[in-house]
DNA sequence: GTCCAGGAGCCAT
DNA sequence: ATGGCTCATGGA
């Protein structure tokens, strides 16, 4: 008979960190808020994220007596990372300067390569809210329990690839991924199988790394950019959505209807090493912003 | 009612 | 190479 495991907490001290925006800034979909903390899961494991002066106070149920925070956890938040390297890497061009100061603490996670690809394949035209929606209701119904305090908010993990095989597509639907469903359930199937293997994607160069995402039906560029930046595969990939493209168009280029592949070009060039970090101040900056839609030299709401 | 959402695939120029 | 159309679905 063991004991139930108990809930811990421990402070890990970092500079410089602002939780809400990265929690909130369309890199996850699984984190709710509730009472000033972020609840979520990392891999099989229930975790409860609070920021407090200096750091970040980190609660978990715990797996062995008086095991240290997990590194699952601490690979996740990322929060060895040296952001102000990060930043002074950045072109500098007012834009840039802008974002970082208004995106203040901003950070890039590092996501499981399968529940990142899953989560942007769900993402294509969805509003992040109904993103978060479809994620929910997919770990609530084919997602393994988690152990977890009994104030939890979260109690699924997100469901693995045969999970998602098991579940078909048909049940897919039922949760409202729409088209995306096939595309969810080949991706998952393709994990099964052995025929892509995600986990190599950090050891091959960035445009191998890139075709071998976008060989699955219902990942393009953009989408593969997602899981190459934000599992930490490859730092540079620069994944250029609506909001970042209305940005780009409006802050480097006057407005002007700039097709998405000449958008693409200007940021493989302009963006250094970091790109991916710069996309992400740009992609927050501009939904701070609200930055409006441009047709034609015409703004709409 | 119309337009849009952290797109992608297919087909006609 | 480039530009439209369609896919499913809810919110603004």
């Amino acid at each position: 008979m063991s004991a139930p495991s108990p809930l811990r907490s421990e402070v890990v001290f970092v500079d410089d960190y602002n939780l809400d925006s990265t929690m909130d800034s369309g890199q996850v979909f699984g984190f709710v808020q509730s009472a000033s903390c972020w609840e979520g899961a990392i891999g099989h494991r229930w975790v409860r994220l609070r920021s407090v002066p200096g750091g970040i106070e980190i609660h978990w149920m715990e797996e062995q007596r008086g095991e240290p925070v997990p590194v699952e956890i601490l690979d996740f938040l990322q929060s060895d990372i040296d952001l102000g390297e990060v930043v002074s890497s950045f072109p500098c061009d007012g834009v840039m300067e802008s974002a970082v100061e208004v995106c203040k603490g901003l950070r890039l996670l590092k996501q499981s390569p399968w529940h990142c690809l899953a989560s942007f394949i769900l993402s294509s035209t969805k509003q992040i809210t109904q993103i978060k929606w479809i994620h929910a209701e997919l770990c609530r119904r084919f997602g393994a329990r988690l152990i977890v305090p009994d104030d939890a908010v979260v109690v699924h993990m997100f469901p693995s690839p045969d999970a998602i095989v098991r579940a078909g597509e048909g049940a897919l639907r039922e949760c409202k991924a729409g088209f995306r469903a096939r595309y969810l359930l080949e991706a998952a199937s393709r994990v099964v199988d052995g025929s892509i293997q995600l986990g190599n994607l950090a050891r091959m160069s960035m445009d191998e790394a890139r075709s071998e995402l976008m060989a699955l039906p219902g990942v393009g560029r953009k989408i593969a950019d997602c899981v190459l930046l934000f599992t930490g595969a490859h730092a540079e990939a620069f994944p250029v959505d609506v909001w970042i493209a209305r940005a780009l168009r409006e802050l480097y280029f006057k407005g002007r209807e700039v097709p998405i592949p000449k958008l693409q070009a200007f940021t493989d060039a302009h963006f250094g090493p970091n790109g991916g970090y710069a996309q992400q101040y740009l992609f927050h900056y501009a939904r701070v912003h609200r930055m409006k839609r441009v047709v034609g030299g015409k703004e709409r709401a």
